[in-house]
DNA sequence: CGGTTTTGACCCGCGC
DNA sequence: GCGCGGGTCAAAACCG
């Protein structure tokens, strides 16, 4: 259920980064980073923070071992947003839900539903400024999105490709 | 009726 | 060892 979105310029955002994506991701060869940067970009992000230490409790190192397991990139941006749900284009099925220590605010992990893509994201508001929702992306993605909750913009924006005329 | 949300239980690492 | 904080599981509820 990622339709609740009642604000126009949240909606405006979909569809900015629906385009962005479309145009990147042609050889499938998208890098996270471009990815973040085109949602910073769309999300009028106020502050950025981008997590370049280890993901997960398998992940870390702690003998000899280089950096060669596998390090899951995790990105994480605050946006300015009234909507707790952020629809970036992929389907997420929740599957969790906890409490953190200095916020009010619970905050919720989702994993993509796509099979064998196991991107997780958390979402958690801020207790400082209620406006302010911080997502938290880990892994990426490998596959095209399905897009779901579109608008006829993009649609026809698309169809225009496939129409000679 | 199948996928998703909900929600408490469970697990694990860490500090005392 | 134990409690705490954070992350995940899974069964039941929920919904289109």
């Amino acid at each position: 259920m990622f339709l609740p979105v009642s604000l126009p310029s949240n909606m405006a955002l979909n569809s900015q980064v629906f385009d962005n994506f479309h145009g990147d991701t042609s050889n499938g060869m998208l890098s996270s980073d471009m990815k973040t940067d085109k949602l910073i970009q769309a999300a009028q992000v106020k502050e950025v923070v981008e997590n370049g230490g280890f993901v997960g409790s398998e992940t870390e190192i702690k003998s000899g071992e280089k950096e060669k397991k596998t390090r899951k990139p995790r990105y994480a941006f605050q946006t300015r947003s009234q909507v707790d749900i952020l629809d970036d284009g992929y389907r997420w099925r929740k599957y969790g839900q906890k409490a953190v220590k200095n916020n009010k605010f619970p905050r919720s992990y989702y994993r993509c539903t796509h099979q064998g893509c196991n991107v997780k994201k958390q979402v958690q508001r801020l207790t400082k400024d209620e406006t302010l929702v911080l997502t938290t992306y880990e892994g990426v993605h490998t596959h095209p999105i399905d897009n779901p909750t579109d608008n006829f913009h993009h649609i026809l924006s698309q169809m225009q490709i496939y129409t000679p005329f």
